[in-house]
DNA sequence: TATTCCAGATACCGATAGTATCCGAAATGT
DNA sequence: ACATTTCGGATACTATCGGTATCTGGAATA
């Protein structure tokens, strides 16, 4: 009788491998982190990176697909706190804020953005993902459109398309000078947020 | 008696390194651009290489340097159009829409920032040149204000900052999924830079 | 208990950034 | 004019890393 199965074991194995991977790819980037290193540092050899994911790009899409769910939740929680509409765009501005100061997800993300270009796998997926972030956004901005009663200067996909945009670039950037002002994010949020309010 | 001087001859070998150099970087990525590749399709060998630039890093960083250059003065041509401010922001946003529409200068860009974080000499010099081209967007921006006599939403360096990242931002996502809507751009700069009339 | 199966280990290959060394022609000095 | 030095670029080599092929020990199955 075994304590655990086959399938669990591979299981575990395969969350150890992308947690820390996730560590890795944060903190050095994509290029910079080998696949031993990962394989070592979770205490297996490159065998088991290879009998879990196709390949590195594998290995990082699933990294990303556990950090898109933390930010989904983020933007969510920020935009559904019980407040008023600047409330709510404080509530995203300092969840932004926070994300950017150390936005070692935008570099990853950019970084792996360049990946798809030799990669037609790479770019559908990452493709997918991209939409159902602005998507899953531009929702969230109806919504709370609908119940501030306002008028946007834009349009909700594309302030959505606009807002993810903006972070990503901002993000690239300070990502390499930490000088730069994170409050533009939520400056421009506002601008293009609070539009003309019709009550 | 030489027709070419040494000196000459390695200026020459060195423009023909980073004009095939810059069409390699730009269609295929930093990463899939190898040292011998460019060689070769230059008539040179990797030592050709290795005695004009100290590595990859510095020959894609005067690979930049070209297109910054020309990034600078296609967005001076633009602003100083002779025209009302609307005519000025279109003539903008019509050459942000053609760069935008091929984005392979914000892809490059991306993915060189990336590798600066392996390299504090990649890191400095970038961030001088974004600082440089902030700064300049943020004068140009001042001068139309002055000129106009608006109000901006946000400060022009702010201002300057929020373009670019946008700008990089929706390259890096364009760049992907050529199916984005690239007038986002244009939108979010008006939203911006209109601002408040005060005449 | 014997057989099968497969997650993970090991050994290997190809590509590429970077280094060490070399060569030949241009520059320099007598 | 000839000898010597200099150095741009070529050649040969190393190290690293992604990926592939093969192997193995123990768990799953009969």
């Amino acid at each position: 009788m075994t304590r655990t199965t086959r399938a669990e074991r591979q299981a575990q194995t395969r969350e150890s491998l992308i947690e820390v991977a996730r560590d890795l790819f944060l903190s050095d980037g994509y290029a910079a982190t080998s696949l031993e290193k990962v394989a070592v540092a979770a205490g297996f050899s490159k065998g088991a990176v290879y009998s879990n994911f196709s390949g590195k790009e594998e290995l990082c899409m699933a990294v990303l697909d556990t950090i898109h769910e933390e930010q989904v939740q983020g933007i969510v929680e920020a935009f559904t706190v019980d407040a008023d509409l600047d409330g709510r765009i404080d509530a995203f501005a300092a969840w932004a804020r926070e994300k950017l100061g150390h936005p070692r997800w935008t570099a990853l993300e950019v970084e792996f953005a360049a990946v798809a270009r030799q990669s037609p796998w790479v770019a559908t997926e990452l493709v997918k993902r991209h939409r159902m972030l602005v998507s899953s956004s531009a929702d969230l901005i109806r919504r709370v459109v609908a119940d501030e009663g306002i008028e946007l200067t834009l349009d909700a996909q594309k302030g959505a398309t606009a807002l993810l945009s903006l972070g990503i670039g901002l993000g690239a950037m300070r990502s390499l000078d930490n000088q730069l002002d994170v409050d533009v994010f939520a400056d421009t949020m506002r601008a293009l947020l609070r539009g003309s309010r019709v009550d």
